[in-house]
DNA sequence: AGTAAAATATGATATTTGTCATACTATTTG
DNA sequence: CAAATAGTATGACAAATATCATATTTTACT
């Protein structure tokens, strides 16, 4: 957690939107109310960080608000995004269950509002609540099945593909705002992380993008304007 | 399940592998008995289909020999190899826990004993059995762990960079003959789908690795004589 | 054993993508 | 407000990788 970050005061746990998105959906009042009651909730500024690869995490953390990367460090110093995380879900499932210091980064993307549930908490739930255990065990199923076919894309689809196809799952993800841009803002540079590839790279596709008129850029906003044309190279 | 595929006697479930290796440790006799009950064994023949992406799968198969690969097929018409599943282990569980049919197609590379269990009665585990529910979550968090690895690699590594790893990952997962060549035999058109490249590229580069001398090839045997400097470039 | 088919190997070439250089633009800071 | 800084853009070129062609070797088959 870096230092600027700040301790404060949230509600109780029942009307969070957590609770509509997340494993957590399974607990009932009395569940809800140890949580409440042992959490620590935090304010996070877009930018910082929310852990580091190689952490030691003693919990998981509930996404009240905002949006963060996961994102790893590899040997040539570049960042490659695993996935976004945004409001209503977990954040450091993984380690704690494999019982592992974390293997990504989170570094928030929004401010960021979030919860912080100690790891004794989440084990005591595991053992007297099935569906949350369920529910946990849905979750990491299907970002090991989101894994598994960015995995594919990587290995077998092209870089102008894959920015096509991110493009596009920003836009469902995350919706737009009413004149059509992005909601989700993201520098050339991560954009380049999610999909593999340089910056200039990036820089330079979404440019062409631009020129033939599937996308229009201003400045970091991006608007998808001919979605079927990006569909279609996909 | 391919059609050559033939149903045969398996002896009980107290003594099998996969009981050391996966969730299954977690199971008591009683629970063993009820397996040994329902289970269906099958043996597969090396090249055969276990299942293919898009089935739906009524349960999961414990590998009591053999290996074989998940793969997906890219619309560019390659076979990308997810991973390698060997005995011990099990095949499925995604699928199962996600109430969805598999994203990947596995398909055996040796010949293969296996026994299939039905859905309910893992769902029945889940219910009554934490401890074997938390060490299902441990094995998808541990395959999730690698599947994020793998896309950073794709994403960042060169092809020469992938191969070399996936050499010492072959030694490293199945071991070598005292002759020193690798157990695990794979075409190049596997190799390659396994690193993602075309399979004149893994050919050519393997070629590479050999004349320099840090591996030797006889044929579809390969032996690491250098893993240093395999290491040193990855 | 002899032939067909598949897998492996290698060269020539095209394409994609990365890298480096530099310019331009927006944003932050004093 | 000006200067500094970070982010974006684009060109020129280099490197990595894919593709296509073809030869060679291995394997499968009756």
């Amino acid at each position: 957690m870096s230092t600027s970050s700040n301790f404060i005061l949230m509600g109780k746990c029942e009307q969070c939107i957590v609770r509509e998105f997340s494993a957590i959906k399974a607990l009932n009042k009395d569940e809800l109310l140890r949580i409440a009651d042992c959490k620590t909730s935090y304010s996070i500024k877009k930018g910082e960080t929310v852990f580091n690869e190689g952490d030691a995490l003693n919990g998981i953390f509930c996404i009240k608000d905002g949006v963060c990367k996961l994102s790893k460090l590899s040997d040539n110093g570049k960042d490659q995004i695993v996935k976004l995380v945004k409001k209503g879900e977990l954040l450091g499932q993984r380690s704690l269950i494999s019982e592992e210091s974390t293997n990504l980064s989170a570094i928030a993307i929004e401010d960021m509002q979030v919860c912080f549930i100690p790891k004794q908490e989440i084990l005591q739930f595991f053992n007297e609540n099935n569906q949350f255990s369920l529910n946990m065990m849905k979750s990491v199923c299907g970002d090991l099945k989101d894994a598994d076919d960015n995995m594919v894309n990587l290995a077998q689809k092209t870089v102008k593909q894959r920015l096509a196809e991110v493009l596009i799952k920003l836009e469902t993800d995350f919706g737009k705002h009413e004149d059509g841009t992005l909601k989700i803002q993201l520098s050339r540079e991560e954009i380049a992380g999610m999909i593999g590839t340089a910056t200039e790279s990036c820089i330079r596709l979404l440019s062409e993008f631009n020129k033939v008129g599937w996308i229009s850029l201003q400045g970091k906003k991006i608007t998808i304007t001919n979605k079927k044309e990006l569909q279609r190279i996909i």
